[in-house]
DNA sequence: CAGAATACCTGCGGGC
DNA sequence: TGCCCGCAGGTATTCT
């Protein structure tokens, strides 16, 4: 379900609700997320005070006094402000009570999100530490990519994809900004040329910050902390799209499979450059 | 090492 | 109506 700016959307309407907020109560139904809740999270949380919340990526991390606690999405997770009286329903694994009458409910149908308990540094767990950067920050460049992708074989798509390289970039927004910067999905990400490297990255910025502003794209049943879906999904031009005109050429767009995803685009508008990949 | 395939799950829509 | 198939917003892990 979501992707960086979907988190970051739920991030931001969750901060008045659980900042300087003191849990007092944890209930874990479903333990068996991508990785075990660990049997000892409500130990962990109880009485711990929530100082601040942070994204790294598509992570969410809640900084408590004595330690964090890391929550991933995956596909179909969902992090929702609930009133105490709403009874639980099916998938909400694990609910983080406060003083007041709110709570933090945990739902995921699929399961493959996490949630993770850490007394270090986050961003030394061996989850983050790996990651790429952030994609809005300064220190991503077309440079920067253009290094990274040197010698490279992988198709582009696959490779702003890839979160070692840059982080929260999903299926999503890398078709949208491959769209944008009207570079072919399947182009190998090491014969984009500097000024290609440039335009992908201004695309991707830009497409991130537009997402953000409208908060998220709802495909299926994204929503925020609030219930309310993203407006974004109006203004996908290729995603969910296949088939129907180019926006700009009006010629149906294409779809294909790269990397086990599913990958729009119009085979004109974004043009081979150079020698595809197989 | 890079790149590709696999694994983890449930829900839904389409075709028959 | 019901069953089977394929697909879905992610990514760590395993394989070649």
């Amino acid at each position: 379900m979501p992707e960086l700016p979907e988190v970051e959307t739920i991030m931001q309407g969750l901060i008045p609700h659980l900042e300087n907020n003191l849990i007092m109560d944890v209930i874990v139904r479903q333990d068996k997320l991508r990785w075990p809740v660990s049997p000892m999270l409500k130990q962990h949380l109880v009485q711990q005070k929530i100082m601040q919340l942070s994204r790294r990526g598509k992570y969410l991390l809640l900084q408590m006094t004595n330690g964090t606690l890391i929550m991933h999405l995956g596909m179909s997770g969902r992090l929702q402000i609930q009133n105490k009286a709403t009874p639980p329903a099916r998938h909400d694994h694990v609910d983080i009570f406060f003083g007041d009458v709110c709570l933090l409910r945990y739902n995921d149908p699929r399961r493959f999100g996490a949630i993770i308990w850490t007394a270090n540094d986050p961003l030394q767990h061996h989850l983050l530490c790996s990651l790429g950067i952030e994609p809005l920050s300064d220190d991503f460049t077309g440079e920067y990519l253009k290094n990274q992708a040197q010698n490279r074989r992988v198709a582009i798509k696959s490779f702003i994809m890839n979160s070692h390289v840059v982080t929260g970039i999903g299926n999503i927004y890398a078709a949208e900004a491959l769209f944008l910067a009207k570079i072919h999905p399947m182009t190998p990400a090491g014969v984009l040329t500097e000024v290609q490297c440039v335009q992908l990255v201004h695309a991707i910025k830009d497409i991130l910050k537009a997402a953000i502003h409208q908060g998220g794209t709802t495909i299926k049943d994204f929503i925020n902390s609030d219930g309310a879906p993203g407006y974004f999904t109006q203004q996908l031009c290729v995603y969910g799209r296949s088939g129907k005109p180019c926006l700009v050429c009006q010629a149906p767009l294409i779809t294909m499979q790269l990397g086990q995803r599913s990958t729009v685009f119009c085979e004109f508008c974004q043009r081979v450059k150079v020698g595809l990949i197989g």
